[in-house]
DNA sequence: TGATATAGTACTAAACTAGTGCTATATATA
DNA sequence: TATATATAGCACTAGTTTAGTACTATATCA
């Protein structure tokens, strides 16, 4: 199915957040702030960690920050860790898989769709997430910070 | 995980080669043509003549045959018969399924992901995946129709 | 030392994918 | 008109993936 896993929908939600505030923000308050099931969220940042996109800090006001500068995060990096990596079809990356590849018709367009995909996924960078996202709800960075810095 | 199901790869392969001969070809015959399971390559062609996409005649010397010129075929259409219909993220949709649709930071540039994909396999024909095929393979007009026409 | 928070790992239910099997029906042709 | 050929329409299964849960260990602040 040609669509993306709710691993990386919350992903996308979870990097938007840190994005936005500077102090470390804990799975449960994210979780809480998205109504997200909270062992998922835990789950993902984890991932997130592991795959260096985000940092984090335990105990007491510990939590999780950005790695990197939001210009640097690209969504391509985010789909490779939550999603399995990108790969429209198999032959893309190994055409030896393919029985019919002498006389196969799929391969060129599909994979010119695959590179179109691929483009736009690397074009993106969670900066430019952050700011299409501001234009919906421009109040959102002030209940971030709120949220954020809830006691 | 984002990438095309094997029902609809095998699908554009079908009508590829349906759409390069001009007898009615059997399910038998594509199958072992392209050494694919046979009940597959069956319930597919079922699948793609429910749909409208190709029309059936049954008993000797049946098959199937394409119902309209490769020209008015899109891979759109394809996709929307073989994989679940096209949905990047559920919201695109149907934005009441998002707990956090008033704060959803993955909306937006998600939607203009999908839209990029949309446009793309909407501009796409079938006749310009069979003359892609085609710059792979210039011979294999010839054999296909060597196997159309195998008593 | 205790509360808070992440780390790591393992598990489960539901959904989807890929593929199989069977029986009924239509059609060309000998 | 009988027969071989071919599609039609089901229903079923094994394997994989997704989404979500649970538990224990470890680090840190106060």
């Amino acid at each position: 199915m040609l669509k993306l896993s709710k691993k990386t929908d919350y992903a996308i939600i979870l990097l938007t957040h840190l994005g936005e505030v500077s102090a470390p923000v804990s799975a449960q308050k994210v979780a809480e702030h998205y109504q997200l099931p909270y062992p998922m969220v835990a789950n993902i940042l984890k991932l997130l960690v592991s795959s260096g996109l985000i940092k984090s800090t335990r105990g007491k006001r510990g939590g999780y920050v950005l790695e990197r500068p939001t210009e640097n995060i690209i969504l391509s990096e985010i789909i490779q860790v939550t999603d399995n990596p990108f790969t429209l079809v198999e032959c893309v990356h190994d055409e030896d898989l393919c029985k019919v590849h002498q006389c196969c018709p799929t391969q060129r367009p599909l994979i010119a769709l695959h590179n179109k995909i691929q483009q736009f996924i690397e074009e993106t960078t969670l900066a430019a997430i952050i700011k299409d996202a501001q234009i919906i709800n421009p109040n959102f960075e002030d209940s971030a910070y709120e949220i954020a810095h809830l006691s």
